[in-house]
DNA sequence: AAATTTTTTAATCATTTGTTTAATTTTTTT
DNA sequence: AAAAAAATTAAACAAATGATTAAAAAATTT
């Protein structure tokens, strides 16, 4: 077990390719950027991982595999309702962004660069594919009234307030001045909310159909 | 008045250039591409428009004040009501996104790579701020029962329901098997469903208020 | 038609960037 | 302690890239 001081120089590597990565997408980071931050001589970087891409792919399959851990940890609890479940992901995810609020741009960038790389590597759709989610989402939509053809849009609603915020930052920074504690405060704030506003949506759907 | 066909040699940099700058983010985007895709000597991107910086500059800043045109259109009508404004902006951005999906992307990478951006060169803040709006707001969410503070949480909710989607578009794909002509049906769909559910959110704080 | 200006082109420059090489230092094994 | 292996370094390479230059071609003005 090594300190945090001492770490080994492919985990120095790793830890700053992370930071850079993240923070500026795979075509604006450079490797001499990388080898700076990781404190390193630059031929360690290819010594190592023998090339950006492939420095690259480990460190965006390793955030990938953090988030559908969580995902999928969350889906497959037989112990949680559906709102519960909404309410742990919803919960669980801004934590997370609060403290690595440059993640979903990341994500996002790297996903519509190369589409691919998310269904062929990661198996996410075996993963997501949970028998009892769909069979508990089948009984959540009857019991409320809503149609088979919402889930995707309930989905799509729930995780689009929840991750949205994070890449609009700097608009809400500069037009609206809401600054980095505003912010944590704004996102606590839905923590909250998010949950809330999906059972509203749910309920509509038995009041008046859409 | 040229046709189609004849472009003057700087509207077919500027065309070639808007096509590859927001398909590619300005990291991407190579200066000899823009040129092929113009079908013009490299050398005369520079003659015309001086450097890369410059030619990016210049597409961005149309890019989001066409953007800005429409909002501020919508937001000024003084013979809308809320909602109203709600359902034209929901459909005035739908339609816009449809035919050009990678506008958000761009939009969102560029804000980030460079925050200053939006409220030094454009001046947002003043264009937003709009008297009669903010009046209007008052008047609706008073007669709502929502406080002050929520009216950003709710604009957040509407514009994350509407771009959102565009952004996870590969995910769309490729997780949820929504290829190209399946998208558009989503949107559409959309186009009716969120200023609904603008509509049972604002609802809630009547009935049971958070 | 001649002169001048504008536009276009091919070639080149200077810098950046991912990667490799060969030598040196450090660590591990014998 | 000697030998072998692993880790590290400085230097350099090759390709890509934004930009410039000087000459040629085309258009405009005189």
């Amino acid at each position: 077990m090594q300190s945090s001081e001492t770490l080994s120089t492919q985990e120095k590597i790793k830890a700053a390719a992370r930071e850079v990565f993240i923070k500026k997408g795979y075509v604006a980071a450079k490797t001499r950027h990388i080898a700076d931050v990781a404190g390193i001589n630059l031929a360690l970087l290819n010594y190592y991982f023998r090339s950006k891409e492939k420095l690259f792919h480990i460190i965006i399959m390793e955030t990938l595999a953090e988030l559908f851990d969580t995902f999928e940890a969350i889906i497959k609890n037989p112990e949680t309702s559906i709102p519960d479940k909404v309410r742990l992901m919803v919960t669980a995810y801004l934590d997370t962004l609060v403290v690595q609020p440059d993640i979903p741009l990341f994500i996002i960038n790297e996903v519509n660069r190369n589409p691919k790389l998310v269904i062929q590597d990661l198996k996410i759709n075996e993963r997501i594919q949970s028998e009892h989610f769909i069979q508990q989402w089948s009984v959540f939509a009857a019991k409320n009234g809503i149609p088979t053809q919402h889930f995707i849009h309930i989905l799509v609603n729930t995780v689009s307030m929840t991750v949205f915020p994070f890449l609009a930052k700097p608009v809400l920074s500069e037009v609206f001045g809401i600054k980095d504690r505003d912010f944590v405060d704004f996102v606590i704030q839905r923590k909250q909310f998010i949950p809330t506003w999906f059972d509203v949506i749910v309920q509509s759907y038995k009041q008046k159909p859409l």
